[in-house]
DNA sequence: ATGAAAGCGCTAACAT
DNA sequence: ATGTTAGCGCTTTCAT
């Protein structure tokens, strides 16, 4: 970039050592009122913008920490999942004093170079992985080779630290809502289980009907991508088996599921009741509108980064893990407000 | 971060200087094939890894693209502009070998800072802006300090290059095609005028009707901000000079003005017909699907990253003005394939 | 409280 | 083809 003048030269026109003016910039201690005003002036007046990767050079120390994420069309097309964990990120950055950085990849490349790319190519302190799959050779590569960073999303490896929506209890809440609602024959549409959160969400659903003692039936469950589509073709399938009430993995997929049971000339929540997962803007605008699960991910942004700036502070210490609680938007789908004798608004 | 190991030490071991690795490091020529290869094979042996900063600070050159954005609720949120853009950058970076900074600054702090904080914190060897405002003070700061950069939307400065979608055509087409379909009384829902593209959109509509020789009444065009709830209480507003037909500056407010039109007890398109501008997934979600107007936003990230890569070559050339053409999408709520007795989908 | 000086890890002339 | 040598612009001891 363009940075011409240096900090040299500011001392040279302060008439201080470059050592005095840096201590200035960084606001050090034991700089007479004087002299540090006057450099100030200097500064000022000359429009000084110094060298971050001079600063970084020198002081072992970027302040900078880098999101990075994989070039999924899902992730980046489907839904603000993405926005609103970088929104919570640049907040918590924002206090820190530190900038962020976005490392996109892209899935297709070679494995082994990714991890060698991003540490080579972009400078920062620490980094802050999501939408990895189970398994995510990034994920240990980074750990063997001591970058620090942070998960938001779950990791087995018992280095790595994490933060993630409790996926598990999200799922059985909903499902356990459904069952209290009376319906009998509960299904899922459940996303590819190579990933963790679909996963969960499945394990909370057996979870439930297990603990309120309903059979699990696998003729009741259909798996897809975590798409519309896939939550179409889901539902036509699971429609043959007369299910009262689905629940679906991600909001995508319950939208297909609700077109696929409206298409087939049924109505929902009046003969199959839905509930969806993530809370999408999406949800609401849906008619009916869309009972859903909500997930803190601003919330996740913001402690993820507060995770790295511990793990940067005090080394490695053992590895935090971070279960955010998630919340059941209750709309329509799930026939609640009919029951209750409904119509109050969301 | 944990660097360790150094060019140096990697020269030692290979029992070569350091310039000879570093030509290694950058496959210079001059180098034989029997050293190349020995200071490879050290090098992969060891993991090394080069210092990003040091290499920044050495070569005057970082290899890093900053794209700048301000945390506005509403790009980041409502639509997957961002994304798409990003997405854009990302594929166009990976080609020339360059990697992606994300830089979010919220619009609420000093704007006389922004322009500061970016440039002593972030590495960047040029910058891509957008979402920024008419006379937005951001612009003329940086190009007041001599950075590269490109704004992916439009601006005055005959400094400034820039790459854009035709709003206004796209607005034009729109609208045109409302009056090929014979609507005689024609509104428009338009945006904040501070923005540009609202600003071209409604250019373009004021533009069409005047070709087409239609008068221009005032009472048929209603402000609102760009979301769905602006387009729902404009429509509601418009709804008493019963328009036959609007137009929309974006989707969000036509999906909000449909509702509006159907909350009213009228229907889309019989009673009025609708057309939305961006094409959102949302967009063919709706029911009636809607027609829209769709802008090439990757294509634009990829021109707007080489255009940069160019004055970064090149240097301060004069300043080049891309205009990227947009494409109506007929789909339901224009009537037009009512019109042609339909039901052919998309 | 301030200055001098030694790096931080790399690139790029300039030699040879 | 390879090595030597200055820096790049800053931070940080260590003196004073």
């Amino acid at each position: 970039m363009n940075d011409r003048i240096t900090l040299q030269q500011i001392g040279e026109m302060a008439g201080v050592s470059s050592a005095t003016v840096s201590r200035v910039l960084n606001n050090h201690p034991h700089v007479s009122g004087e002299v540090r005003g006057r450099v100030q002036e200097v500064m000022d007046r000359t429009g000084y913008r110094p060298n971050p990767a001079a600063r970084t050079l020198a002081g072992q120390k970027s302040n900078i920490l880098s999101l990075v994420i994989p070039e999924t069309a899902q992730i980046l097309f489907t839904d603000p999942y993405f926005a609103h964990l970088a929104q919570g990120m640049a907040q918590a950055c924002q206090v820190h004093d530190y900038a962020l950085s976005l490392f996109i990849f892209h899935a297709a490349e070679d494995e082994a170079k990714i991890a060698q790319t991003l540490l080579s190519r972009q400078i920062f302190d620490g980094a802050i992985l999501t939408a990895t799959q189970i398994g995510d050779p990034l994920v240990s590569q980074l750990a063997d080779n001591g970058v620090p960073f942070v998960l938001v999303g779950q990791h087995e490896d018992a280095r790595v630290s994490f933060v993630d929506a409790d996926n598990v209890a999200g799922a059985y809440t909903a499902v356990s809502h459904l069952i209290h609602l009376g319906y009998e024959r509960i299904g899922a549409i459940i996303g590819p289980q190579s990933n963790l959160a679909a996963l969960h969400r499945y394990e909370g659903y057996t979870k439930a009907l297990r603990d309120w003692g309903r059979p699990l039936d696998e003729r009741l469950v259909a798996q897809g991508e975590f798409l519309e589509t896939g939550g179409y073709a889901a539902m036509r399938r699971l429609l043959a088996q007369r299910p009262q009430a689905i629940f679906a993995a991600s909001d995508a997929m319950a939208i297909g599921a609700l077109r696929a049971v409206q298409d087939a000339g049924l109505a929902v929540p009046d003969d199959v009741a839905l509930i969806g997962y993530d809370d999408l803007p999406h949800a609401r605008m849906v008619k009916p509108q869309l009972t859903t699960v909500r997930q803190p991910i601003r919330a996740a942004g913001i402690r993820a980064v507060e995770t790295l700036m511990d793990i940067l502070r005090s080394g490695l210490h053992p590895a935090r893990r971070i279960v955010l609680p998630t919340e059941l938007v209750v709309r329509d789908t799930c026939g609640a407000r009919r029951l209750m004798g409904g119509g109050i608004s969301n």
